[in-house]
DNA sequence: CTACGGCATTGCACGGAGCC
DNA sequence: GGCTCCGTGCAATGCCGTAG
């Protein structure tokens, strides 16, 4: 049997792996390896690229090709910018830096910001609606004010016609409502979020990556190791690990997978993990959060046969011509200690096994055949629901696998003689 | 009353088709 | 080969309807 993709040898049954938590018995698919091999993997072609080793950084064909972000979010172009440009330029004050850095994250996109910051001046005390709205007017000719990292939703309740009027309405309310000095008093991020997330065109997932973007500032020192929003493509991602049980507990699980990394890159014998710099390895939840979205992505091409929302995935990589330079915020570093660092990698080791089903029901019972396909080899292959299994976990098999089951065989074409008779009603 | 699903709406990058 | 046109997809949110 030829493999022509990065296709990895297809177990011939579900794996029998799975865990407990919050007291559910969830799965473990083999996306749960490639989470810990591509958070590794990822952040080594960062530090090789910034070390100034020559292309290619890495021998792993999907990341080889495809564009993927960093594990850590600072280290992203776009977080970058902000961080040098807007949060390090400029005055320090609370509400000037909040100011810049929700004006920023409000288009997402390094050109506008640079428009508006060659022709206003870019501070809160010399805020202007009108002058803020011409300029964006202007620049508007080519439709080009958005960045694409999010779809930014313009709230209809501020007022405007278009979409950055709207956005503008809310930075002013945002800023008139005093917001930088509550959440600089709020006690956690969980409840910062919750403030941000009362104005209308803010939802939850925005609003977190506004905090996370607030919390590089030198006024915020909100924990990144304790909560997370788990974003849509997270939550896809641990559904291709953990099977559709992770619905509704997706923060308790990401939890897990913090908790328990260490076991994970010493079982798949990983020693050069992931690390925000020298003194910090590990990931914290965030980084957790930003991993599992981009693994997801990871796994559409790796794992087609995991299926999930979206199918393909078609950015590719390309090399960037510019050395990296990566800075972080000043507060993060370990000058003179670790105090000050927002990630605490509190959470020892936990050295508690997976734990594995009994082997005393080896065999899987197949439910029912779900579809069917030719493969170019010659012959068919049929895609299997098992028994007490939900669909992420059907696997192709062959015909000469499908021996031991004649009955669903037959089952199978007999439905699907019926199924092919209904269209002949169109013609 | 809440919770949840489905759908509309949003801006724009990307990639393929079709044209010169 | 280079250009435009157009469909698709995205780390989202709001609203409305239905189920409980």
């Amino acid at each position: 049997m030829a493999a022509p993709t990065h296709d990895a040898p297809r177990p011939r049954k579900p794996r029998k792996e799975s865990v407990e938590i919050e007291g559910r018995v969830l799965p473990v698919s083999p996306v749960l390896d490639a989470l810990f091999y591509w958070m590794a993997e990822r952040d080594a072609i960062r530090r090789r690229k910034a070390a100034g080793e020559a292309a290619p950084w890495t021998n792993d064909p999907i990341l080889a090709e495809y564009k993927f972000t960093n594990v850590f979010r600072v280290f992203d172009r776009t977080s970058q910018y902000v961080l040098r440009n807007v949060i390090n330029r400029g005055s320090q004050d609370l509400y000037e830096t909040c100011f810049r850095v929700m004006l920023f994250r409000s288009f997402n996109r390094i050109s506008t910001w640079e428009l508006l910051d060659s022709e206003l001046d870019l501070t809160w005390a010399n805020f202007n609606y009108n002058a803020y709205r011409r300029v964006l007017q202007e620049g508007d000719v080519d439709g080009a004010i958005y960045g694409h990292a999010y779809i930014l939703i313009a709230p209809n309740a501020y007022g405007g016609r278009k979409s950055y009027e709207n956005h503008l309405g809310l930075l002013q309310h945002m800023l008139e409502d005093g917001l930088p000095e509550k959440l600089v008093n709020a006690a956690c991020m969980k409840e910062a979020e919750s403030i941000v997330s009362s104005y209308k065109g803010m939802g939850p997932f925005l609003s977190f990556q506004l905090l996370l973007d607030l919390n590089m500032t030198p006024h915020f020192q909100f924990s990144e190791d304790e909560w997370a929003i788990c974003g849509p493509g997270a939550a896809e991602g641990l559904q291709k690990i953990f099977g559709c049980g992770v619905k509704g507990i997706e923060l308790e699980v990401m939890k897990y997978l913090r908790d328990t990394q260490y076991k994970h890159w010493e079982r798949l014998g990983i020693t050069d993990l992931p690390r925000l710099h020298d003194g910090r390895l590990g990931i914290a939840l965030v980084d957790l959060e930003h991993s599992l979205c981009e693994c997801e992505k990871y796994a559409r091409v790796k794992y087609p046969r995991i299926s999930g929302k979206r199918k393909t995935y078609k950015r590719l990589y390309l090399a960037t011509e510019l050395p990296l330079d990566l800075v972080l915020p000043e507060k993060w570093t370990p000058r003179g200690g670790t105090s000050g660092t927002p990630i605490s990698i509190s959470h020892l080791p936990d050295n508690e096994p997976l734990t594995e089903l009994e082997d005393s029901d080896p065999e899987y019972e197949i439910s029912h055949i779900v579809r069917e396909a030719l493969i170019p080899e010659g012959g068919m292959e049929y895609l299997v629901r098992w028994v007490g299994w939900t669909p992420e976990w059907d696997l192709w098999l062959a015909e000469s696998e499908l021996r031991d089951a004649p009955e669903v065989l037959k089952d199978w074409s007999e439905r699907r003689n019926k199924r092919k008779r209904r269209p002949k009603k169109n013609w």
